[in-house]
DNA sequence: CGTGCGCTTGACTTTTTTCAATAAAGGTGG
DNA sequence: CCACCTTTATTGAAAAAAGTCAAGCGCACG
């Protein structure tokens, strides 16, 4: 597909003249990972960054014991891994395609040129580091104020109000996953999920959905103002 | 003291041309807050941002119970506040003054225009956010992967480093604070401060003050290849 | 048709918080 | 300069939250 055009798609560059998309579309790379393949890890130099054009990619911390912390799950249209380009430094954390990923990887130093020339991008991106460091504020809130099902009431809440406020949540990702996104391990997700099932909060199956029963329930554990039995 | 001048020296301006100084200084507005207030609330709409020209400032997250998570303490030349500039949403979190403090506010409007036509700033900008978002994803770290001493250690070194490699680390902020920072209570830092005096990791006195005694075992316990007694 | 991975559950341990009491330090006003 | 009061730090005992280890189930995928 033209490159150009799957640029005009992405958010970061929208508004951008006409001229400046084929520019970049110049400078762009046509890059695929396969589900579980790494595309950079802590450490690495960080040359360039990507935008994702189809698929899924998880980003991540690891402790030397092999926990997990997912920082983001990122799809269709987001940039990641931007912030080695501003820095000068290495990548701070983990990448993995999650499921098979096309991306769009753009060479730092012809970004930089770009954005020099071209202040809607230098203002989209700052837009976009900003909604991100939004993002990370509360998820260290949720870390360290909130317990796991306060954590659980909260992103359910987000997946919900994302999905025009349906009670029918499709967690698109496992309930692994889910629990490295919640700061917590499977076994400790799972009971809680059991506790508010008897609680007759939610109702939940094996397959990735979750079906909220007892929305004001949620609604106050997310605000600490209700715990479970 | 003349604005400009004292523009002249904040990093995030490093390299501006004269005349832009000029602008900045003319829309910059001198502020000053007093220790123990409070310079914006967590959902106050986000006019501008604030550059600290002396004193020091906490910016955090409170639960519902009252429990404080501190995000970063910001001292002199430092930006705090940008995020709803950019995003054009209101305030994530708190910020008060821990110190008697004087600050620049810079007005979000005039500090656009300078950006759309001083790409030097939107880098710095770019930069300063960059970096704030590679801090975080350490402290997600530390508060989901790490336990408290682990965290305590980390933070010691990170002090320890900064101040040329020293032994003998300047707390400059309370224990209450401290805490705070590493996302746990005083109670709990008393107690993990009294078991690496215990064993001759450090000697801490009440004054704001540590001293590494066992780097080594400092560094282990950062890595999570040692734990307490 | 088995093997493996994801999910669940139970029993137990560890870590951290809560509650309470006390001690020490720092600032304020007389 | 001292008495007073508030804030800060410490310690103990008990409770709560989350993690570890181990076992078992079921479904998907080769």
């Amino acid at each position: 597909m033209d490159i150009a055009k799957q640029l005009s798609h992405i958010p970061l560059f929208q508004g951008l003249e006409p001229q400046y998309l084929e520019t970049l579309a110049r400078i762009a790379v046509k890059k695929f990972f396969k589900r579980g393949e790494t595309v950079f890890a802590e450490g690495d130099p960080g040359i360039g960054f990507h935008i994702i054009t189809s698929g899924r990619i998880k980003v991540y911390k690891t402790s030397p014991d092999g926990k997990e912390q997912i920082l983001h799950i990122m799809s269709q249209g987001e940039p990641f891994g931007e912030v080695p380009v501003f820095t000068g430094q290495r990548f701070p954390a983990y990448a993995e395609a999650i499921a098979d990923t096309n991306t769009l990887f753009m060479p730092r130093d012809d970004f930089m040129n770009l954005i020099r020339t071209e202040p809607s991008v230098a203002l989209s991106m700052l837009s976009v580091l900003s909604m991100r460091l939004k993002r990370f504020t509360s998820l260290i809130e949720d870390l360290s104020l909130r317990e796991v099902p306060g954590r659980l009431a909260a992103y359910l809440l987000y997946l919900s109000e994302r999905d025009q406020g349906t009670d029918d949540i499709n967690l698109e990702i496992s309930k692994t996953q889910l629990a490295s996104i919640l700061g917590t391990i499977p076994e400790t997700l799972s009971r809680i999920l059991a506790r508010m099932t008897r609680e007759a909060i939610i109702e939940s199956d094996d397959k990735r959905h979750v079906r909220i029963c007892d929305r004001t329930a949620i609604e106050e554990l997310a605000a600490g103002e209700r715990r479970l039995a």
